[in-house]
DNA sequence: TGTCCGATTGGT
DNA sequence: CCAATCGGACAG
């Protein structure tokens, strides 16, 4: 036995290990569906499993922060090692996660945009400041890239944190089989012109919790 | 230094 | 459809 989480699933509380990171953002995406993103904060721990990711690739991307491949004070995360996290501020109000794939120099991350919430309801119901009555609640608690940071207390405290630590990381929760993915074109990036239509967001097949269903 | 705008969200 | 809200990126 090995793991119990709040939807009463098995999965493995193994954490992931730093060579896991260690490949592009195309590659990773996908790899991160139904691993577990867990924060252990002084208010205590919640955790949920990842069910949407967008993939961002480097200089070329123009979709991406780390287009024309100069780090800045913003992005400079981006351009270190992999297995850590990037996190930026958008909007003047929301904060988004990102982990860090490719290795240093190569500026690839990927963007988490939902999660299944698993342990910690209760704290993330009061970060978000939300009642969570209904099996609809739950789902408003985690199912977009700037609610999972509110409700798992992310912020730029954390910029950079090592995923292979112990405040933030990511377990290897449950097996994804391939035919369960959906790829689909990322969110909120029409700015990026053609870079906008590669279906590089990838999310778990009619899981409730993904933040926007693809397009069939 | 000034201006523009966003890898979003929630309410109209 | 639109406002909220502000730091970063970049033009000048």
């Amino acid at each position: 036995m090995n793991g119990a989480g709040g939807s009463g699933q098995e999965y493995s509380r193994r954490k992931l290990p730093r060579g896991f990171y260690a490949r592009g953002a195309l590659a990773l995406a996908p790899a991160l569906l139904g691993k577990v993103l867990v924060h252990e904060a002084p208010e205590g721990r919640t955790s949920g499993m990842i069910v949407e990711v967008e993939a961002y690739c480097g200089p070329h991307d123009r979709a991406a922060h780390s287009f024309g491949g100069r780090p800045t004070q913003r992005t400079r995360a981006m351009f270190g090692p992999p297995g850590r996290a990037y996190i930026f501020f958008v909007y003047g109000m929301h904060y988004c996660f990102n982990v860090v794939a490719a290795g240093r120099g190569q500026p690839e991350a990927v963007l988490v945009r939902a999660l299944e919430p698993l342990e910690g309801v209760a704290l993330m119901a009061r970060r978000r400041r939300l009642p969570v009555r209904t099996a609809r609640d739950l789902v408003r608690l985690t199912n977009g890239p700037g609610k999972l940071t509110a409700a798992l207390g992310i912020n730029m405290d954390l910029y950079g944190a090592d995923l292979t630590g112990d405040r933030l990381f990511l377990e290897e929760g449950r097996p994804v089989d391939r035919d369960e993915i959906v790829a689909s074109p990322r969110i909120g990036v029409t700015y990026a012109g053609e870079w906008a239509d590669r279906p590089w967001r990838f999310s778990l097949r009619d899981n409730p919790y993904v933040s926007v269903p693809p397009r069939t």
